[in-house]
RNA sequence: GUCCCCAUCGUCUAGGGGCCCAGGACGAAGCCCUCUCAAGGCUUAAACUGGAGUUCGAAUCUCCAUGGGGACACCA
């Protein structure tokens, strides 16, 4: 079992080279939660040692996209911390040291060979189906000499110096012991030609410095783990508590996500990116559920807050198996939890819809129609569907709409006029006053509470699927929803 | 191709040798409630990948097979 009364220090090191995806979302929740139990602090590094790929953006949209999770760090780019800078390209030095003591140690080696000369040996293995690995020259070289080339400036890389025999055994809390032979482990580069580092150093010394106790990254990792441990072991420096978090498949689990499902996705409304949530309507507290479940295991009662999930999380129930995601189930979470908003809350939510949806937006109307349509709400969008008529002047009823199951036009225009006639003789349209009436109508027509009922909705709210009608009605008031079914009698007598 | 990881309902998962003819959730189906749509309540169908072991006993431990996934960059 794992101690959770010595605070976590924790980190999520995303690059900012793209969308701020589902998988960094994740990683930062779950490091959230182990900060929070413990106590601890939940930092976030940002690795953009990647010139090339680095585009610009994306580091706000990390920041942004944490921040609208509610995952607020406590040491990071633009807020500071004991540990700092929290970007590595701010670190060059640090990792340039590092990478000399390494070389200092005999872990580490200039290397001259070119691109080029790298790129025809890797063509060559691969004719020959092997695996590309580094042929090991410049690991041969007179570290005198290679010290001196470097002196005159020669451009080189520095790579690692993997040990050649025997087995490195990296420990993983999820799937125990991962033992590799050393020599399928290749001679990584940690320092590039531009003289920063590659993640394999720079993770692995700043993870060290910034004192993260551990470390939760994805499954893709696992590959080149036993590399960052036997980097880690070549400092002498302690390890952190290695999670490999399993990696998110597609919705058919058919591998992991690419750019087409997130073409698709987007297509029916969903998003695997964080910047989009919003805007499709989905809530922090949803996406978070949804999130914090694929990859964790509850045993009951699923639905969550934020503050119950620190409650109730533990490394230990983590899974190592891969997870496709399923966005139905986000669809799912994402409607629970707006039932959980209180009027209040909900309709400060709604109302940026209805505003860019191009109403304008009364909100101690928008107070009201809150509690009718909070149970309907899949995403928060769907305001517009359910609640958009209240904030119109006028409404156009589908003609067919407004002809009742088995009766014809002229049946259904009896049927509103008489609507008509009890509704207007009453002082007053509000929820008491009207149902009354009107239910003793449908008695002693003969007719269905569906098919008055029916009419009236159309020929009032213009649609066939709204919120409870007489309550909608009070809302609308008196002369409006008169109005309304004046003129769906008309469109009915015309027909 | 090589290396590594994973394996329970369609999906996310609980389960750590007997409490399991396998539990929950989403989704599906049905019923109830009902002015529509929802929400809610109840019910049903639905899984331990296969084979060898170990054991009195295996979803749970071991091995093999199979399947799935990932990694094989001067990217992270």
């Amino acid at each position: 079992m794992t101690d959770y009364t010595k605070p976590a220090r924790v980190r999520v090191a995303p690059s900012p080279t793209g969308h701020m995806h589902l998988g960094t979302a994740r990683t930062a929740l779950y490091d959230y939660l182990l900060a929070k139990k413990t106590g601890g602090k939940f930092i976030l590094r940002v690795e953009d040692t990647d010139l090339k790929r680095t585009v610009p953006g994306a580091e706000q949209e990390i920041m942004d996209g944490l921040r609208w999770l509610g995952l607020d760090y406590d040491e990071g780019p633009d807020v500071g911390g004991a540990f700092g800078p929290y970007r590595q390209t701010e670190r060059r030095e640090i990792y340039q040291q590092h990478a000399n003591i390494l070389i200092n140690k005999g872990h580490a080696y200039p290397c001259f060979c070119t691109p080029e000369r790298l790129d025809k040996m890797r063509k060559e293995q691969q004719a020959r189906k092997e695996s590309f690995h580094y042929d090991g020259t410049c690991r041969r070289l007179n570290p005198d000499e290679a010290a001196r080339r470097v002196a005159n400036g020669e451009p080189h890389v520095i790579r690692f110096k993997t040990p050649k025999e025997g087995v490195t055994i990296a420990h993983d809390h999820l799937r125990g012991d991962i033992s590799i032979e050393n020599k399928n482990i290749d001679d990584y580069v940690i320092i590039k030609t531009d003289g920063l580092p590659t993640y394999h150093l720079a993770a692995m010394v700043d993870d060290h410095l910034m004192q993260v106790t551990h470390v939760l990254r994805g499954a893709e990792w696992l590959s080149t783990f036993p590399l960052h441990v036997n980097v880690v072991r070549a400092f002498g420096w302690d390890e952190p508590v290695w999670i490999h978090l399993s990696v998110f498949l597609k919705p058919s689990g058919k591998g992991k996500l690419s750019k087409r499902d997130a073409e698709h996705a987007m297509k029916d409304g969903y998003s695997v990116f964080i910047k989009d949530m919003e805007e499709l309507g989905f809530i922090p507290e949803g996406v978070l559920n949804w999130m914090a479940l694929m990859g964790w295991g509850v045993p009951e009662d699923d639905v969550m807050s934020l503050d119950e999930m620190v409650e109730r999380f533990s490394i230990d129930s983590l899974t190592p198996s891969p997870a496709a995601i399923n966005f139905t189930k986000l669809d799912h979470f994402n409607g629970t939890h707006i039932r959980l908003l209180s009027d209040a809350d909900l309709t400060a939510r709604v109302k940026p819809f209805f505003i860019k949806a191009g109403f304008s937006v009364n909100d101690d109307l928008l107070l009201k129609i809150s509690p009718l349509i909070r149970e309907r709400l899949v995403t928060l969008d769907d305001c517009i569907a359910f609640a958009g008529f209240f904030f119109q002047d006028v409404v156009e009823p589908i003609p067919d709409e407004l002809i009742a199951k088995g009766l014809d036009a002229k049946q259904s225009a009896a049927i509103a006029r008489k609507a008509y006639e009890i509704l207007s003789a009453l002082p007053d349209l509000n929820h008491q006053t009207t149902e009354p009436p009107m239910r003793a109508y449908v008695e002693q027509s003969g007719l269905s509470a569906n098919q008055v009922f029916g009419i009236l909705r159309v020929a009032i709210t213009g649609q066939k699927v709204s919120p409870p009608l007489f309550v909608s009605i009070a809302i609308i008031g008196k002369e409006k929803s008169l109005q309304r079914l004046k003129k769906a009698i008309e469109i009915l007598e015309k027909m």
